[in-house]
DNA sequence: TATTAAATAATAATAAGTATTGTTTAGAGC
DNA sequence: GCTCTAAACAATACTTATTATTATTTAATA
């Protein structure tokens, strides 16, 4: 489901690849880790200084419902990642925080879990755990 | 973790129990979908009708933190519950929906991996499976 | 039942997200 | 390479979601 994924193979795809559409994909994968539409849109302009925020909001919501990249919300908060290597995430909830966690052993009881559910055609799965994170814990500790 | 829950035993908790809040939860354990603010703005608005909507996002925030009800994002839209059964989800991409599913066996399982993570201390866990519900394939078959 | 911190209603303010419109551009066919 | 056209764009207006402010009310405790 999650095969490797470049801009090569996504061009396959039935979309337009203009500059802001790739600036924006590049960006998510150079920076791995969760990012708002506020940072995404700040780093993109770095590039494409005159970039409308309207259009990072218009791709970042198309290129979700094109599965390029995923949606993840924390604490109210909407941010994006492009990592498309089955993961799952944990999320301090103190700070906010997420980290990235891949387990194959996970994915595959997952996935056997899902193959099991009837009245739902499950195509992917994610597990967030939710706890507190070593700084928070160190800052609570000293604090 | 999760016991069980009642308005009598959460009365040990420190925080006032006004009418606004009282209702906002008994209307969340008595819907048990995932209603967003404004369903359940509209919901308690019928027993108390000068509540005011701000009222109501400061009582889901504070409950939130409380660990009383939970959060969940989908598709942007912020929605819900106070299911304090352990418990996963269902989630349709197309039309948003959200179904509970119960699963100790999944639940053990995944407490058990939450305790090999080093550098968190996770205290819950939550699972989405993503894809396609039983009436969004009907329609898609009929369309 | 008097006290007081917490919670409230009302409303103003801000932030997040979407729609519109005229202009530009990527990609397909020539 | 040149032309064409649907898709994507920038700019901006607009709507919806959420938070802050403030004067008033209330639950919990003494």
């Amino acid at each position: 489901m999650f095969g490797e994924m470049t801009l090569e193979t996504t061009g396959k795809a039935d979309m337009k690849y203009t500059n802001q559409r790739v600036e924006i994909i590049t960006f998510l994968r150079e920076h791995k880790g969760h990012p708002t539409v506020d940072e995404i849109y700040d780093g993109v302009r770095k590039k494409l200084t005159r970039i409308s925020k309207a259009t990072v909001y218009k791709n970042l919501k198309f290129l979700s419902e094109k599965g390029l990249i995923e949606e993840v919300n924390v604490k109210g908060v909407t941010r994006f990642e492009a990592n498309f290597v089955p993961h799952h995430h944990l999320i301090c909830r103190e700070c906010g925080k997420i980290e990235d966690f891949e387990s194959d052993e996970l994915f595959d009881y997952l996935m056997k879990v899902a193959g099991d559910i009837e009245g739902f055609n499950i195509d992917s799965v994610n597990t967030n755990f939710y706890g507190e994170c070593k700084d928070c814990k160190e800052k609570n500790r000293n604090g």
